[in-house]
DNA sequence: GACAATAAACTCCTGTTCCGAGCAAAAGAA
DNA sequence: TTCTTTTGCTCGGAACAGGAGTTTATTGTC
């Protein structure tokens, strides 16, 4: 059931500080119901109003609609594979207050307690205006919240124990979250279907068409780089083959380098692509090459008309620009080759996850505002 | 803005025949609510009662919710490579009326115009009670209602044609389409993410998330034959290598066996399939293998919870089951190999299409009825 | 056959939301 | 000042939703 508070409060959110005059438009209201609108939410403290810079156009001049000071905030935690942080932030996406610390080789139920620990600290000094939290973890999160980071050998974490009585709790994986974040705040607003690629240790990623991230049956959606893109001689980690991930991440350019595993896969992989030498030139070469074509059929067979590359696809883009593109364009339909969707680096770069638990928490907040 | 009428509505359309009481508790509203509800859409000629079954059970007997006999229907329409055919279909998915015939070599824009007269024709039947129109095509449709058909030799074809100022018009994909049926009449009705596939001349299909199909940037969304999970040596008429499609229609089929192009790849691959010929059965398993491995990567991708298969996947299902659930199997991801979602043949075989057709357009209608 | 038990439909009343018409207010332009 | 433009405010009516209590139709029991 959409009502028109919920529409109102969602305009606001996507763009703060937006006109009273302007959010009535957008949402198809006239004045009167304008007003009712505003003065109910400011009642319930969802809503304030602000000053105006002066148009400098003719007319009564109109207020600017901002998050009330006394409001619902929501927690967006994120744990990637060396730290955890959890970031207060309000209607319309701004960070009142942030906590966090090293992982330090801790456990995730350890983790997950000391997160929790700085949830209740932040909802103590914030007068329980807390209502929702949203998490960002480098792994796999099930429907009861249980996650699995095999990157950081956590397995059936509950994520619910970092705050269990939540009146809104919602988790989901890095790549996932920072596509939803791409979606509404970076470089992928206004896409129809965005498609976000993040190479790290592994690729993965997520479409969100229209708007909305598709989080897939088992919340597992956006695992590209286990898609066959690869050569089917190499074994992935996963136990399949050929899988796309294990042609354009750290560990197939110590391959075709003829390296041993590198300890820490990302760094390894970024110095060689930013590495002169005519080898690691050679082999980032191929990887962009790998990463192009499998873009294309990405693109072929889910329509997107906009993919953004985050984590080192942003350095591989600056690196080889043109072999991804060769390979991109050679490996598109026909009829999508006079107008390739652009492939784009990620604008919220390291952001992008726990924006986008923020994002995903307030999207499922609003909805019970009324 | 979702209101009670539409509420009632839809699940009238998914299970027409509902008695009033499981409607007013899937909705979960009262009866007093129910009572206003059912009177209102009855004044409104949408939703009448009829009598139900005896229940058996105490308590007051309750009515069945089904469509009004001066209703409003749609007209769904599939265009095949060899047909049309236009249904007239009421609130919950009965054909009332259908016209069809063959194409017999006609252009694009005649047999748009002869689908045209046809509705006209029925239009006059029905006085006025089709309010809306629901196409299915073997190609892409932009937004503004173009249709391509490669494979027909049609470009640029103006769909619109068929009923220029329609209250309601949707066109889509054939594949498209008869996933949207699939899972909502057929075996996938409650997946959270199903995958549908169709091979025909070529393979197309479409993935259904929460109930609501994906049609991509373009309307071109589906196209999985055209991801390179196939021999990157084979180049595809689309203009790119490797693409999965040409590994497990027709074309690889006559490829493996030395045979000249087909004229008719789905017929001549219907027969290969089906014949006991040592050549043509390891022919078959080679495809069934190329089929089994790249469902296993768009489901390790999209993370779908149900597969089905239409038009010649159904026959490679019954010829080689074994062989694409090896491949299947080998090319999921670890943690999914436990519980690998079924791959299953689609129910509605033929009739997937032009139903989807149906279901769109009476979902396109149902928004604006109130 | 009378009566209890049960489930569902009906009536009536109230509160919320939404919208439009007309009016008032605050700015720039003449 | 006065006019024009844009926006906000007040008020009344309509549609909608929901709840409490009552009535109705059926099955089960004595």
């Amino acid at each position: 059931m959409t009502t028109r508070a919920t529409e109102l409060l969602r305009v606001v959110h996507a763009r703060p500080g937006v006109t009273r005059a302007d959010a009535a438009r957008m949402i198809g209201v006239g004045t009167g119901a304008a007003t009712e609108l505003v003065g109910r939410l400011g009642q319930a403290q969802l809503l304030a109003e602000g000053p105006t810079a002066p148009s400098g156009a003719r007319g009564r001049p109109t207020t600017a609609l901002i998050p009330h000071p006394r409001g619902p905030l929501i927690a967006a935690a994120s744990i990637t594979h060396e730290s955890w942080r959890v970031d207060v932030v309000e209607l319309g996406g701004s960070v009142l207050a942030t906590a966090g610390e090293e992982l330090a080789g801790r456990g995730g139920d350890e983790v997950v307690a000391a997160l929790g620990a700085a949830v209740q600290r932040l909802r103590l000094e914030h007068g329980d205006r807390i209502r929702g939290i949203g998490i960002s973890v480098p792994g796999t999160v099930s429907r009861d919240l249980m996650l699995d980071a095999s990157q950081l050998g956590w397995h059936e974490v509950d994520l619910a124990a970092a705050w269990p009585r939540a009146e809104t709790f919602v988790a989901g994986n890095d790549a996932t979250l920072a596509a939803s974040a791409e979606s509404r705040r970076g470089v992928a607003v206004g896409a129809a279907v965005a498609l976000h690629l993040r190479i790290e240790a592994g690729l993965g990623g997520a479409v969100v068409d229209g708007g909305k991230v598709l989080i897939g049956a088992l919340g597992a959606s956006g695992e590209f780089g286990h898609m066959p893109f690869g050569d089917p001689a190499v074994r992935c980690p996963c136990g399949a083959y050929g899988c796309w991930g294990t042609a354009v991440d750290g560990s197939a350019l110590a391959r075709l380098l003829g390296h041993a595993a590198p300890r820490d896969p990302v760094s390894y992989a970024r110095r060689i692509i930013n590495s002169p030498e005519p080898g690691p030139v050679a082999a980032t070469a191929a990887v962009a090459t790998a990463l192009g074509r499998g873009i294309a059929g990405l693109v072929n067979g889910l329509d997107a008309d906009l993919v953004t590359l985050g984590g080192l696809g942003v350095d591989l883009l600056a690196a080889a620009p043109e072999r991804i593109a060769a390979a991109y364009g050679a490996g598109l339909m026909d009829f999508r080759r006079a107008a390739p969707p652009p492939v784009l680096p990620a604008l919220l770069g390291d952001d992008g996850p726990i924006a986008g638990a923020a994002e995903e928490a307030w999207t499922a907040l609003l909805t019970r505002l009324v």
